[in-house]
DNA sequence: TCGAATTTGTGCGTATGTATC
DNA sequence: GGATACATACGCACAAATTCG
């Protein structure tokens, strides 16, 4: 008889009720007693209300004080790439004005033998042996406002850069230029790059340097430069949705079409 | 004296034993009388320490049958766009090739009056009101190899589109042709186009219509054509992470500098 | 500063429904 | 149909965090 989901039509009137603006941001959810009293349910059903609405993202549990409705501060803008004919519209232009400015950073550089996915990206063979380093890793932590906006760990072929005054990505008179100028101090010309974009669930590393909730979620793109069909440098870039987007801007005779 | 947390340390156990291969993609974990019994707890800490894993995403339960570890199958690419000029290099031909194919999608049009966050990206004055419907909301469902790609919701101002013949994107004579086509053909020229790319977990609703569990992460791209300065085309386009991964190509000489 | 009241988090035991094999 | 396993539900107890008089 009884139908089994007891806490899901409760669930539903609160999530009505925030998304309707009558529980505003910041408000306080009904608390687990109250529920319990209101819809004559046991705790647990109660309980499993609030959680449901907490991992949808729509609520915050603060122990001890209560439910709330979740804030969502403006988030800003990381901009990625876009294209330099796409000059700046007034709509773009508005775009641009939240954007995140990376100031700051820091970083540790060591030799490693790439890992599998990485020796893939920069088309090193073979399996690789612990033993024999092949790339020059670098990871950073990004900051804006001295605000952590992004992680990144960098990846370069030692084949390409070993001896060079560049092996160090932060250090020589080439320091805090970037990869394309670097490349081009050694004869690498870099023609384009690739951005695979993904997301996953923070890590709890993560989660301390760039100051999120475990839970949170991260977007995590591969970025890969290459000099015409040859790999030079990619990169795993680690941004919090909670507190960035990320831009990117097209040209239209390049977009994919039938959408 | 009870330290207040016990489903953790078995939590990690299982974690460990996850990452070291002792337990492989596919196996089954132990069930949660199992997990009573070896560890001697209750009921509610075993369901503990399984949905905690399953909410990680480290497991997937099956109801009635017992919960796994879950299987990563390779992902595939979507490729969103890439710079004419950076022509097949191998690298990218490699990339290309397991790419995802948009065959087929469903679609619903209708008008309504378009909710806050899209009259911002469209450019309509006003709060709106929801009896002066002024944009045509169109949702579909894209399929490749009849499995669900994406899902995707656009909009675009009455203001534009009324009164001619392709009101409705996916009737009359420019039907299934994409967006730039279709306003070139109303004497509309889409100069380029924005993604603002971020990331969410996955409503019930989206889950049922691509087919993915519960609990899974969402790429959600805001993509919006413009006509010079004059955005004529926005829409929310939701991808599941567990399958795809979205490819950018940019050109070097637009990358952001200093990273 | 202390303590009482409130609220969430975790725990125990038990029962029923339902999907899978 | 039966055995197994997960999902949901009920009631109760205590710990930890927060709030406030």
């Amino acid at each position: 008889m009884d139908e089994g989901n007891r806490y899901l039509p409760i669930a539903d009137v609160l999530r009505q009720r925030i998304r309707s603006g009558d529980l505003a941001e910041g408000d306080q959810l009904p608390s687990i007693p109250e529920l319990m009293r209101t819809h004559g349910v046991s705790n647990a059903v109660a309980r499993k209300v609030l959680r449901t609405l907490v991992s949808e993202g729509l609520a915050i549990a603060r122990s001890g004080s209560g439910t709330y409705v979740r804030e969502r501060p403006e988030r800003q803008i990381l901009v990625r790439s876009w294209h330099r004919n796409a000059r700046g519209g007034s709509p773009f232009a508005i775009e641009m004005a939240g954007q995140a400015r990376i100031g700051s950073w820091d970083y540790t550089s060591r030799t490693v033998c790439a890992p599998e996915g990485v020796r893939r990206r920069l088309g090193l063979e073979g399996p690789g042996d612990d033993d024999v380093p092949d790339a020059m890793e670098t990871s950073y932590v990004f900051r804006g406002d001295s605000e952590p906006v992004q992680l990144s760990t960098s990846y370069e072929p030692l084949s390409l850069v070993r001896g060079t005054p560049i092996v160090l990505p932060e250090e020589g008179p080439q320091a805090r230029k970037g990869v394309v100028e670097r490349m081009r101090t050694i004869g690498v010309t870099v023609t384009h790059s690739a951005e695979l974009v993904s997301a996953r669930l923070v890590t709890v590393v993560e989660a301390r340097q760039l100051d999120v909730a475990p839970g949170d979620i991260v977007l995590v793109i591969e970025r890969t430069y290459y000099a015409d069909t040859r790999p030079v440098e990619t990169a795993d870039i680690v941004i919090p949705v909670a507190r960035f987007q990320v831009l990117y801007g097209t040209s239209t005779w390049d977009a994919p079409a039938g959408e």
